[in-house]
DNA sequence: ACGACACATAAGCCCTGTTAATGGGTACCG
DNA sequence: CGGTACCCATTAACAGGGCTTATGTGTCGT
């Protein structure tokens, strides 16, 4: 279905005309001069091979063929203009973004109200992923990934640490009778030994790290995993003490010691640099950064 | 209504590509290269203000913002495409031929079904008005006129003189014995003693032309009426010979001088410069004279 | 008769979109 | 596992076309 094609300018003048009746009066609508509209209209004249407009005195009417012309034309860009609006409506709507499934549900969950509260306009549509998100190749706005902040073509707003600390249940703490330093932690079972976070606190914590390669591997995938193992009693978890407040203070989750790890990562706010200053992307990122301005990280 | 419209070479490379799915094809059905629609797309995509396409390896796909300005936009160009051919198709398939009353219905009428024969596809509307027409103001392709053959912007083609010789019906001339001579007319009626053509023929027989004068004034307005008051025998008519052969053979109507008139004057074949390759125009003009040169003027 | 108004026309400039060349990335194939 | 082919992105330089300004022509209204 190859489309055989007046030229579009020439028809866009031409809708302009019909639709008004004036030649001056297009021109006005369209943003430019009579004489360019002219210059048009006779152009496609000469394309379709008949006058569209006969020029009375003091103004001009459609001949025959362009009448059959002129309410198609106007049906038509009515048409593209519609699904443009709609689009860029949509394109502004509707925000999504991209996360790991732990921020996703420990910190953003309990936060978008606020967001959606100052935007009411804006539709947010949250993607939990384990995957870094490529602009190019993903419909995602704005992505926040763990990482070191700085990614090609992207740009990037610090916002958490990737602090950890040892978390387990109570009642796993209680069989060895609490956790009072960090060697009691080599008597209870830990979620995922494999944890790449694990030589790191052990090394700040002077402990040996090769007590662990002999535990069974569990990777979970997502910190939000091993802290529900870890709620659940079956070993100790290295997670982001701020993403669990809430479960710390409920009881679910005991945090036994000070000792915080930190890999010299950080959460980090990203998004395609060429499209830094679309409204819905500034508005996400100034909310974002307020609450965390006001929160202190959660 | 004034419409917010996008560019509309953008909206066309983007049509183009969101039908073929490649930027590629879309160039090569476009007539355009593969960097021209990628710039095109990236335009529309910041007019937009979000991506319409993602770049997947060896793919590309809509996003969820393309998928709704796809449909529609394909739409909207079959609804152009379609009615910039037939609005083509009307301005190539349909001849409007403005003429004068006696020419369409002693010359055209009869032979129009010739034409229509060599040309089936084209349908002629023959529109006869008194009137000399204005291209730049009626809805008009040819137009044949009496005339000198000079108007400015149009081309003409020379048809027929516009001699003339009186005329009337066998009955009328047998009132008076038969008309021997010029200056048995002037014993019998003139349909139109107004007519400016009565004085050039008088002068050319060697006749007064005062007499004239006192006749009572009938103007008709065309030839063709002042041939059917003639043919009622109503009185003398100046006309043109080679439109009433059929007439004169068939006894309606007599030719009783050969003295003819020329005023200098003839019938042309009219119409815009700018028009002169139009198809159907180019058919016109050659069937007609070609007509002309086979019958010698009708 | 004159001014206001509307479209047509001509010349020239500037900008837009194009081309051409190159690079990056992925998939296919042997 | 490397080579090749395909597809899209990017860059710089170019060319063409559409726009603007200025002016002309015709008609209507006063």
């Amino acid at each position: 279905m190859s489309f055989q094609l007046p030229p579009l300018a020439a028809i866009r003048a031409f809708e302009a005309t019909a639709r008004l009746g004036s030649f001056t009066k297009a021109a006005a609508e369209l943003g430019m001069t009579q004489a360019a509209v002219s210059y048009q209209i006779k152009l496609l004249e000469e394309r379709v091979g008949a006058p569209l407009f006969l020029r009375q005195p003091r103004q001009i009417v459609l001949t025959e063929v362009g009448q059959r012309l002129a309410p198609a034309m106007s049906e038509a860009f009515s048409l593209i203009s519609d699904a443009y609006a709609s689009a860029r409506g949509e394109a502004q709507g509707t925000l999504t973004v991209s996360t790991v499934p732990t921020f996703a549900g420990q910190w953003l969950a309990g936060r978008l109200g606020s967001f959606q509260f100052a935007h009411p306009a804006l539709a947010v549509k949250v993607e939990s992923t384990g995957r870094l998100v490529d602009f190019d190749r993903e419909d995602v706005d704005v992505a926040i990934r763990a990482g070191n902040g700085t990614w090609p073509g992207l740009t990037t707003h610090f916002l958490l640490p990737t602090v950890f600390t040892p978390m387990l249940s109570p009642a796993l703490a209680e069989t060895i009778g609490g956790v009072k330093e960090p060697a009691d932690l080599m008597r209870l079972p830990i979620v995922d030994p494999g944890d790449p976070w694990w030589p790191l606190w052990l090394r700040m914590a002077g402990l040996p790290t090769d007590w662990l390669k002999d535990r069974p591997r569990s990777q979970l995938g997502s910190q939000i995993f091993e802290a529900q193992a870890a709620m659940a009693g079956r070993g100790v978890a290295l997670l982001t003490p701020g993403f669990y407040r809430e479960e710390i203070a409920a009881g679910r989750l005991l945090q036994p010691l000070d000792l915080i790890g930190d890999d010299g990562q950080a959460y980090y706010l990203a998004y395609a640099e060429a499209r830094r200053n679309a409204p819905k992307i500034k508005a996400f990122r100034d909310w974002i950064l307020g609450e965390l301005k006001v929160a202190g990280g959660g």
